[in-house]
RNA sequence: GGUCGCGUAGCUCAGCUGGAUAGAGCAUCUGCCUUCUAAGCAGACGGUCGAAGGUUCGAAUCCUUCCGCGAUCACCA
């Protein structure tokens, strides 16, 4: 039990016990570093029920503690602070009862109570880029820090296989593609696509021009070029289900899977299920005719159907074409209740989408909410800001994009180079050091993006490389690494042992180090109610700044005084723990030696 | 125009449901490698927390107005 929940109690038996009265609740804050103590009580909300002055009231409580909490060993007041001095025994105890368990600050699965989290629901129809990365890390990182929390999670992704835009790069191959391949290429399946793609927005613009220099209007032109055209008919003949486009649609899409496949296993996410827009795109149809009779859609006089929202403060939404057919809104709806049947202990969704959309998700919640779903209660939008350039956003089709394969590729380039620098690998070989420079690589790049509040948007700035040093992820696997080589130490001269040591007064550095290592379950509780991979990833900074500074100042192995030598190693292995933990709920690995 | 988000040091960011003198990193400048990995440590420099009001014992944090940036307001997805 943490220390505060300790002090909660004896602090309100205090007041009751002084002035008579019952506190509802006590404010703690870890005491300033300028200030003598480890935790602080607030005296200043209890003016609210205690009447007098805070200092004396601070004082009176403090002397309470003190001769009545074996932890307390001593207190002073500053003004409306009660600072109060814990002792190295509560903090040694502390220690042990967590050194040994493995899955420290996590809670045990509750298998009742699962959650699904969609994330990446890349379009076929290009690579992914750094926008992606961004969605990808995120909701990889979230899912792994709700089951840390104690839920269980199904991690999905939406494919957008379907619609005008695979349409144009199919077009693009047909005319232009000479029957390419990847194998013929030696491209990768969606790298290849992609280049239609933009062959397709190409040619589309040249003939725009032409039908312009013509003398058609310039509004008329976009409308009207034969290449669009074409591509609509396309997608016409491609929900008819014609054979040949269906046909080459399957060909093209499954390049494009293979080439995410290997991004995928590069950034090192992955999913437990997926769901195909080409299957969900019709489901939703029923609902809303359901939801139609019970009211809570109604029908415009040309046949489409709309939800009122005005009461909550938004406006009409469609959810029926008039033509009957489904649109964006009704699909998400459908795969919603689909997936709730496919996983009946699914009771929650997030849904890692970017900010544009937060209108039309808070849209959909209250449509859920309105159908009367039991889970529609729990549908929580993991909104993020876009991911821009110094030159504005990033655009596929003009080519201005950060590609992903291209970024990793970069970033363990760079950590090479640092790495043939300092020259400390020389005995690893090719692979090994291939290995490692891509952990490094990527890890600079998840916690570059990770460690910023989701809500911001980024500018990305490709001339300036993204850090290896002060608050990255090289940083700390640097620090992680070190560690492993004092652990090799101490193993080789015996010192690494589990068994509790007697130590008599921690060094100051030594009771940080304890004080931050509490802080760490109710870190990943934070994380996961705010959906935050931001709030560990500056957790284990501090965590790693903290055991650097202890490095610093003390010896471990060179400390002379064999059980005190034993706890720091044993220190020293948890911190190690508690960092590999916390960046496994980032995504990031760890080295053994940099 | 309506709605939502953001605005903290030259740059990139922390700052939990209001709490003590607003914290880190980068950059610039000083020190520290014959002792556990210097991708490190210790220190200096750097702030009218976008602006103005308000609530409060106390506001970067809550409320109002305004300014700036972004997103969104499709029978596209």
């Amino acid at each position: 039990m943490g220390i505060e929940s300790i002090l909660e109690v004896k602090v309100k038996e205090a007041v009751a016990q002084l002035f008579k009265v019952e506190l509802p609740q006590v404010e703690f804050q870890p005491t300033r570093k300028d200030f003598e103590g480890d935790v602080t009580v607030v005296v200043f909300p209890m003016l609210r029920y205690v009447k007098g002055n805070p200092a004396k009231i601070g004082e009176e409580i403090g002397q309470f503690l003190t001769a009545n909490v074996p932890a307390v060993t001593g207190f002073n007041v500053i003004k409306g602070f009660l600072n109060l001095v814990i002792s190295d025994g509560f903090y040694l105890d502390f220690f042990n009862s967590i050194k040994t368990t493995a899955t420290y600050g996590h809670v045990a699965e509750k298998a009742d109570d699962a959650v699904m989290v969609e994330y990446s629901s890349p379009n076929t129809n290009k690579p992914l880029h750094l926008g992606h990365v961004r969605n990808n890390l995120l909701g990889y990182s979230v899912s792994e820090i709700l089951k840390a929390a104690g839920k269980k999670v199904y991690k999905t992704q939406i494919i957008n296989d379907r619609g005008i835009h695979i349409c144009k790069s199919m077009l693009a191959w047909k005319r232009f593609g000479n029957g390419e391949t990847p194998e013929s290429t030696g491209l990768k399946g969606d790298k290849l696509v992609g280049n239609y793609y933009v062959a397709f927005d190409k040619a589309y613009k040249d003939e725009v021009a032409q039908l312009v220099a013509e003398g058609t209007d310039p509004k008329q032109a976009e409308k009207e070029a034969p290449i669009l055209l074409e591509a609509q008919e396309m997608l016409q003949k491609w929900e008819a289900g014609d054979e040949e486009t269906v046909s080459l649609w399957k060909t093209m899409n499954g390049w494009v899977y293979e080439g995410f496949a290997e991004t995928y296993k590069n950034m090192g996410v992955d999913f437990d299920t997926l769901y195909y827009e080409s299957d969900t795109y019709l489901l939703g149809k029923d609902v809303v005719a359901q939801g139609l009779e019970k009211g809570v859609f109604f029908k415009k006089e040309d046949g489409s159907v709309w939800i009122d929202l005005t009461e909550n403060g938004l406006d009409e939404k469609i959810v029926l074409r008039s033509d009957g057919t489904a649109v964006y809104m009704t699909q998400d709806i459908g795969t919603a209740i689909q997936r709730v049947k496919d996983y009946p202990d699914v009771g929650g969704m997030v849904y890692t989408v970017g900010n544009e959309q937060d209108y039309h998700f808070k849209v959909l919640f209250l449509i859920l909410q309105k159908l009367g779903y039991s889970w529609s209660n729990n549908l929580h939008h993991l909104s993020y800001g876009m991911v821009d350039l110094p030159s504005g956003k990033m655009k596929s089709r003009e080519g201005t994009v950060v590609d992903a394969d291209d970024l990793m590729q970069e970033m363990s380039q760079t950590a090479a180079n640092i790495s043939a620098e300092l020259g400390k690998l020389e005995d690893y070989d090719e692979d090994q050091k291939e290995e490692l420079y891509q952990m490094i690589g990527l890890g600079a790049l998840k916690y570059y993006i990770l460690k910023v509040d989701p809500k911001k948007r980024i500018l990305f700035n490709p001339e300036e490389s993204v850090d290896f040093q002060g608050n990255t992820g090289p940083f700390i696997q640097y620090t992680y690494a070190r560690i492993q080589s004092i652990l090799r130490k101490a193993e080789e001269t015996g010192v690494l042992k589990d068994n509790d040591v007697e130590v008599e007064a921690l060094h100051a550095k030594e009771k940080e180090l304890l004080k931050q290592l509490q802080l760490y379950p109710e870190t990943i509780q934070l994380a996961a109610e705010n959906y935050s991979p931001a709030l560990i990833a500056n957790y284990t900074y501090d965590l790693v700044k903290e055991f650097n500074s202890f490095y610093q100042q003390v010896s471990i192995l060179g400390e002379a005084d064999e059980n005190r030598k034993i706890f720091r190693v044993q220190l020293s292995k948890k911190v190690g723990e508690v960092i590999a933990s916390a960046f496994r709920l980032l995504g990031i690995g760890v080295p053994e030696r940099m």
